[in-house]
DNA sequence: CAATTATATTGCAATATTACGATAAAGATT
DNA sequence: AATCTTTATCGTAATATTGCAATATAATTG
C-alpha cells in the first residue's frame, strides 16, 4: 500500500487532486506569487527568491510542470518559467462553481 | 530532511499550501463532491461511497477536518460531516484574485 | 577550448502519506 | 446487560515527498 488508488476516481477528480497537489507546499505556492509578481516570466532567480537549495527549487519547479502548472521554455542557458493559465483557470471555475452552490444552500445542518 | 521547511514562508502560504494538500487526494476531492450533491450533511455513509476501507475514509475525514474543510458533529452514535464554507471561500478567493490578475497581464512572455 | 553560468539529475537520508486489518470506543437496539 | 452499529485509533507495510550534496548537462563567455 502507500500509493494512491486513482483508478477508483474518475478523471475529473484526480485532475483536480494533481491541481491541488502541486500547490500543497508553500514552497510552490510561493514560485507561483513569484511568477505573478514578476511581470514577464523572468528566466532563473527563482532559485535566489527562495529559502531552499537550488536542487530542491528545481525539484519543485518539475512538480509544478508536471501538473500544468507552469511551463518552461529555454531561453538561451537559462530556463523561463511561466504560468499556465489554463490550470489555473481550471482550479479557479472549480472553486468558483463549488462556492456559488454553496452560497444556494445556505447548509441547512450541523 | 523530508518534513516541509514551513517556517521560510509567509502564513498565507502556508494557509493555502495547507488547504491545496488537504485536496491534492482524489479521495479527498470525492469527499467533498459527495458532501455537496446531498443536501444536508448526511450522517454517516460516505464510507459506502468510497472505494476504500472504512479506517481509510476516517483517515481522509480527519485530514479535511484538520485542514478546517469539512466540520463533524456527533449525532447519536454517528457523526455528520459538512462542508466549512470558509475554508472554501478562502481557496475560491484566491484563484478568483489569480485569475483576474492573469487576465491584467496576459502574459507578455513565452 | 577552458571556464563560467544556469539548470537538471542522481543518490540518499529523513519524514510523510496511503492503505488496511485488528481493535477500541461509544451510543443505539434488543 | 449483550449485541449491533458507527466511527476512531493503533500498528504496520508500501510508497511518496522533501531536501540537499555531489555531479551532470548545456549554453555562454573569455
Amino acid at each position: 500500500m502507500g500509493a494512491t488508488k486513482t483508478e477508483h476516481f474518475t478523471d475529473r477528480q484526480n485532475a483536480i487532486a494533481t491541481l491541488a497537489k502541486a500547490l500543497g507546499h508553500p514552497a510552490r505556492v510561493a514560485i507561483l506569487e513569484y511568477l505573478m509578481k514578476v511581470d514577464s516570466c523572468i528566466c532563473g532567480d527563482i532559485v535566489n527568491e527562495l529559502p531552499l537549495a537550488q536542487p530542491t527549487v528545481s525539484q519543485h519547479l518539475k512538480e509544478l510542470k508536471n501538473a500544468g502548472l507552469i511551463r518552461g521554455s529555454i531561453e538561451g542557458n537559462a530556463i523561463c518559467y511561466c504560468i499556465d493559465e489554463k490550470a489555473l483557470d481550471k482550479l479557479q471555475s472549480y472553486f468558483a462553481k463549488i462556492s456559488t452552490k454553496l452560497e444556494k444552500k445556505k447548509s441547512n445542518c450541523c
